[in-house]
Formats: structure tokens, sequence, C-alpha cells
RNA sequence: GCCCGAAUAGCUCAGUUGGCCAGAGCGCUGCUCUUGUAAAGCAGAUGUCGUCGGUUCGAAUCCGACUUCGGGCUCCA
């Protein structure tokens, strides 16, 4: 027998007896290597271990720490679960079950529309270890559509993924279930049989590391209008530490909830007399968002924005005219009919700015005109998505429409994206990835022109200011191209934040124009844009990102003064009243409680610094410094520390407090 | 809107198979205590057990509807 050659990703060749496998390279190679392998990719494409190797091919053997190996564990231990549910529940039928960030999920129909319940977890899991624990292996198998239809005869789902991937309009996640003339699949034992693409880990037995997490409704094909299937989400790692470390991540994510911390901190609450979605701020949280609201009127005013405020209602017919009752009519709140017509609660601040700009004639010797409002919307959003802020029926936007002439688009694009880009950072964000929309295939407004010149204009910003983005083509709005900015925040979560939108739809729709300098009226372009976007839903980003501890300027107590005992009181508050008087947001905690317990309150109510002042103080005009991430300071002159606070207070930055709060 | 689950004191949560006046810790109120960096002591008050209806001799507990919340799906101008 005639020996091949491999090359190997390092570059070197390897001589291996024809009829190697995969697997047979792995263990020329090294032995820990053959242990850890989990598949391999020749010629860049992912297979199993087991598959034999040609002469020439480039092969590179793919162990968990890699994020194919770790897919591929996924993906398999989807395969497990699949297999649990199947043999617990006799007659019930499977669909898809992919692996995701950081695991898998697989869907389910049970017979008599049965349903999961938290409870069946553990008897499922139980049943996965013990497929585990038998080490069974994944044997790869070929059909004819026809003989693939025949195995899934029971498995409507999988007839139908097979129907759709061969009759070649598969996409996404079904092309991964099988693939041109034949069906692939992956045997476990007798009983249990999946249609898949693969790759697959060579035994069970090289899972385990994982955890059913929870039960869910999911539609299939992720289509309302099909059917619901019973989804089983789990996680699954390489190593039990790694599962260990992610289990300790989900705490920690759920120890910075915003919903939780705003209760903590009392800064909000959604009481269920209001309604769904709806919140009431409470003062701590009213102040924490007073001083953003001032922060955002004074850099648009600076930025040559002018302000306007507009009402919570307005008549149908202005609706009618934006375009928004036959859009998105399911999303408002219902009519209110009145004697003089019928009212709608706004979803939107646009309509509204464009009566300003139409107001009177315009020139293009006033454009841009920016106009700028903190507008509060409504918007009924269905029952099932409100999540805290994130997701809430009423809202501020920190909104702003612009219109300029299509000219001039380009430059107010660019500076406008500066100024996106420089306020979120004032918040202590400083990673950021843009996408930008271009024009939908189906239907859409506006000339070739137009759409030309605008996405040009969104581009040629994305460029200047040298920002990471990536293109969503066709992802735009039917009446312009955008831009959308996300932020990653201190654990490493995206949430996506400000939107640059053109639209060409509003201007025609109210019938917008300006004078231009050679007399003719031209439709301005207008610009939609958001910074922060909801206002509501920036605060809990930002209590996630801070994990509660606040930077000093946005902190709704800066400063607790401790006196140690009630002799000390009224040193405390004559430094509470230097403070107060300059400009910081300081109380003081009378000697009642023991010292411990008052630190420790305000310790848990994240103030960025608490003051003890006692006998020493006293007499030296000094106060004792405890900042919150930092280490206590005695005898600190007041003046030191008042100057120190003036710097660290200053809007728009962070201090050693917040950077100190990295941590949950 | 759909699937799974939850709702008990201001907060966090116990409450056995339906059975006396429904509990704990924290917080709150009062009194006592009062000197240096993360929980002082004693006493006390507090509940239409989310709402409405049903089953039952009897319901926090079982059933139904509604409201709100959590986890997903769908949606997000």
């Amino acid at each position: 027998m005639s020996d091949i050659s491999i090359a190997l990703p390092d570059g070197s060749q390897r001589q291996l007896p024809a009829g190697s496998t995969a697997a047979d390279l792995a263990s020329a190679i090294g032995k820990r290597l053959a242990k850890d392998a989990l598949v391999a990719v020749v010629d860049g494409k992912p297979v199993d271990l087991n598959r034999p190797l040609a002469d020439g091919q480039q092969v590179q053997i793919v162990t968990p720490d890699s994020e194919l190996g770790l897919d591929t564990l996924r993906h398999s231990t989807s395969h497990v679960l699949a297999q649990a549910v199947l043999s617990l529940w006799p007659g019930a039928t499977f669909a898809i079950g992919p692996s995701i960030a950081d695991g898998f999920y697989y869907d389910f129909s049970l017979p008599d529309s049965a349903t999961f319940s938290e409870d069946d977890l553990e008897r499922i899991e139980a049943r996965m270890r013990e497929i585990v624990k038998a080490d069974q292996p994944f044997i790869r198998s070929e059909l004819a559509p026809d003989d693939a239809r025949a195995l899934m005869a029971e498995h409507p789902y999988k007839r139908e993924i097979i129907d759709r991937v061969t009759s070649g309009d598969a996409s996404g996640m079904e092309a991964e279930a099988a693939g041109g003339n034949s069906v692939s699949f992956y045997r476990n034992t007798d009983a249990f049989v999946d249609m898949c693409v693969g790759p697959h880990v060579p035994t069970t037995g090289r899972l385990g590391h994982f955890k059913l997490m929870k039960v869910a409704g999911a539609y299939w094909r992720g289509d309302e209008h099909q059917p619901m299937l019973q989804r089983i989400y789990g996680t699954a790692w390489a190593t039990k530490d790694q599962l260990a470390e992610h289990l300790k991540r989900l705490e920690e994510a759920a120890k910075r909830d915003h919903r939780k911390l705003a209760n903590e901190l009392d800064l909000l609450s959604f009481p269920s007399e209001l309604g769904g979605g709806l919140a009431v701020w409470h003062p701590r949280g009213a102040i924490v968002r007073k001083v953003m609201e001032d922060y955002s009127r004074a850099r648009h005013m600076a930025a040559g924005y002018q302000f306007a405020y507009t009402p919570h209602l307005a008549r149908a017919q202005l609706f009618e005219t934006s375009g928004h009752l036959s859009f998105y009519a399911d999303g408002m709140y219902p009519p209110m009919e009145m004697d003089n017509g019928v009212y709608y609660p706004k979803p939107m601040n646009c309509p509204m700015h464009v009566l300003i700009y139409k107001s009177r004639q315009r020139s293009y010797r006033e454009l841009p005109l920016r106009l700028f409002e903190l507008g509060t919307v409504y918007r009924y959003e269905r029952a099932g998505t409100l999540h805290g802020l994130m997701r809430a029926r009423g809202f501020t936007q920190d909104d702003s429409h612009i219109f300029v002439p299509l000219e001039g688009l380009a430059d107010e694009i660019r500076s406008l994206l500066d100024f996106v880009i420089d306020m979120l950072r004032s918040f202590g964000f400083d990673e950021f990835q843009a996408k930008l929309s271009t024009r939908p295939a189906e239907k859409s407004i506006g000339t070739d022109e137009m759409w030309e010149l605008s996405t040009k204009a969104l581009a040629g910003a994305l460029d200047a200011h040298g920002l990471d983005y990536t293109i969503d083509e066709g992802g735009g709005a039917f009446y312009g191209p955008k831009i959308d900015v996300d932020v990653r925040d201190a654990i490493g979560r995206a949430w996506q934040l400000s939107t640059i939108q053109v639209d060409f739809n509003h201007p025609e729709r109210f019938g917008l124009e300006y004078v231009a300098p050679d007399g003719e009226r031209r439709p301005p372009v207008m610009v939609h844009r958001a910074l922060m976007g909801s206002l509501d839903r920036f605060f809990g980003v930002l209590l996630e990102h801070y994990a509660g501890n606040l930077p000093l300027w946005l902190a709704p107590v800066q400063v607790e003064i401790l006196p140690v005992a009630a002799d000390h009181e009224d040193y405390a508050w004559s430094v509470r009243d230097r403070l107060a008087a300059a400009g910081l947001r300081v109380e003081v905690s009378g000697a009642g409680d023991p010292l411990g317990r008052r630190i420790r309150n305000a310790k848990m109510q994240k103030v960025p610094y608490v003051l003890v002042v006692g006998d020493t103080d006293v007499a030296a005009g000094t106060v004792g410094v405890n900042p919150r991430g930092g280490d206590v300071e005695r005898d600190v002159v007041l003046g030191a520390f008042e100057a120190r606070l003036a710097v660290e207070a200053v809007p728009g930055t962070t201090g050693p407090t917040a950077a100190a709060a990295g941590q949950a």
C-alpha cells in the first residue's frame, strides 16, 4: 500500500498509509492531540474524524479550544438532548437543534400537544448523562432523498427540511441539516438517528460538561403563523471549569440587571396599577435622569440645535399624512374619539417637528435646521415583549430632526456622527460598532440618485470617522438609508443605541420645501437621529454597564457624610453646606445608628464618596474619605477634597470611583 | 399575541396531602446605646395571601378568567 502525503497547518507534510483517517493523523502527530481531537477540517471543510484522507489534502485537527471545536461539541450535545427527549416521550417528533452562542437548543413537538415544564429538565438531563456514559458513536450515512423521507416517515418537520433542501431553496439553518442530492444522517443507536450535515464528535463520551437551562416556546421556522414547538436550551463547554465560569458569568450579569438595581437603589418602579411597560421615576432616579437631560440639552445647544416642545396627542390626520397609521397602527395606542375628531397618542416626534418646519416659508440660509426635543412617545408593545426599561410602552427619546439640502447632507452627517460618538464617550462607552443599512430590495421611495447620494454620505461619514462598520444590504427603511451604532458594555454585551436615518418620505408626504439661492423651491432631506435613543433604555444600559456604580457626575447621591458621634453632627452639616454650595449632591446620616451600619448602608447604595468626620476632623477642618472602590484616607483637608471632586464631577467625565466600578 | 413559569408584610422569601388567630430575616416605629470605616440591644406595628368568579363544611393552597412580572418565540417606525 502506498503512502499519502498530508499538509498540516504549520506548513509541514506528513506521510500516512493510504486509507488513513483524520483520527489516524491525529494519533500520528501526538497522543495528546489524538485524545483532544473532535473533528477535522479537510481542505477547508469540517468533517468527521473517521473520514478517510486523500493524498495531497490540507488537514487541520480541531480540538475543543477552537470555536469550531466548541461548536461541534455543542451541536453534538443537542443530538444527545434529542435522543433523550424522543426516548422519554414516545411519539414525540423533532425539528432542528443547532449550536448557538454558549450552547445549543433543540425544538420538539410532543404528542397530544403536551408541553415541557421546568421540572422535566432534570429527567431529560439524567437521561442525557446515561447516553454520554454509554459512549455511543456518531455514525454517518448518506441516503437518497426518497430513502431519507422514508426513514423520517414519522417526523414531518424533518421531511419538510428534506423537501426544501432537495428542491434547492434551502437557506441558513436548514442548509446545515442536509445538502445536495443526498441527505446525511448520524446514527447513535438502532433507536436513534438524526438527519444532520455534521460533523460530529466521534462518540457521546466526548461530551458531558453541559446543563439544560430553560424551556421555551418557539415557532417552527421562526414564523408566528406556523405551529409553536417546544424548545429546550442548554449550555455546553469543553471542561467542567469552563461550564462553571459560564454559570458564574450569568450570575454576575443577573446582579447587574437594571430592574434589580433600580429597585435596590430606589430609582424607579413599574407599579402594576399603572399598567405594563410604564415606569414612575423616584427622586433618586429622577435626579440622575435630570442630570442626563441637562447634559444632553447643553451639548445640543453647543452643537447648533434649536429646542422644540410638542404635545403627546395629535389628530389621526397627522399620522395618516406621515404614514404611521398605515404602517404601524398595530403598534400605536388606540384612538380617542372626540367630538372634533379622532386623536392618537404619538408614537414618534417626527410629524410634529415637520409641522414646525412647515409653519412658515424656509430659506436655504437657515438650513440645516436642527430641531431637538426630549420627546415622550407611546407605543403599544406586545405584552410578551416588555422588559423593564429596555422595552417599555412609554419612553422619552433624545430626538432630533434635521432639515438639510441634499447637497449639504454629507457634511451634516459627518459632523453628526462625530457628535454621536462623542456623546456616547461622555457616558463612558469606548467600544463602538456601526452598521450601514442600504436600500431595501422590495419597496422603497425616492429616486436612485437620492439613495445613492445619501448612502454615500453615510458611508463617507463612517470612513471619515474611521469607525468600524458592517453593511446591511437592503436593511434600510423604505424611506431612506441609515446608520446604527452599537456600544459594548463592561461585560462585553452589545447594545444598539444611536441611529441616524435619512428620510425622503416625510418631506414628500408633507410637501416640505425651501427657497434655494436661485429662487427655486426644493424639498429638503430630513435626517432623524437619536443618540441615547430612548433615554429610559439608555439609563438601563448605563446601570448595567456600571453595575449601579454610576460615575460621580451621574450618581444620585455623590457624597454621604457620617458624623462619628452626635457631637460631630454640626460639623458634618457645615461640610455638607460647603459641598452643596459647590453644586454637589450631599447627604448627612446622623449618629443614631452605629458607624459601621451607616457605612454599610452608604456602600450598599453605591455612594461614590463616604466621608467620616470625628474629633480630629472637627479640630483640623478635615474629613476621612472612603471612596467607592478605593482605600480609606484620614485627615484630608476639606479644601483639597473639594478640589478633587470639582475635577471628578465634571459632566461627561469618568473618574476613579467610576473606573473602579467595573466589577459587579 | 404565542409557549413555560411566578404573584404571600415596604424588600427577599418560608408556608407539608385544603383544616385553629398566616410566618422568618431585613426594613419601619419607639425606647436604650453613642468616638473612627461594610449589620448595636430591647420592644412594637404591619397582610382583603395580585383581582374577580367557581369547587368545598372549610381555600394562600384546587379550577377558570383577568392583571402584572420573569424566561423564550414573534415583533421593535
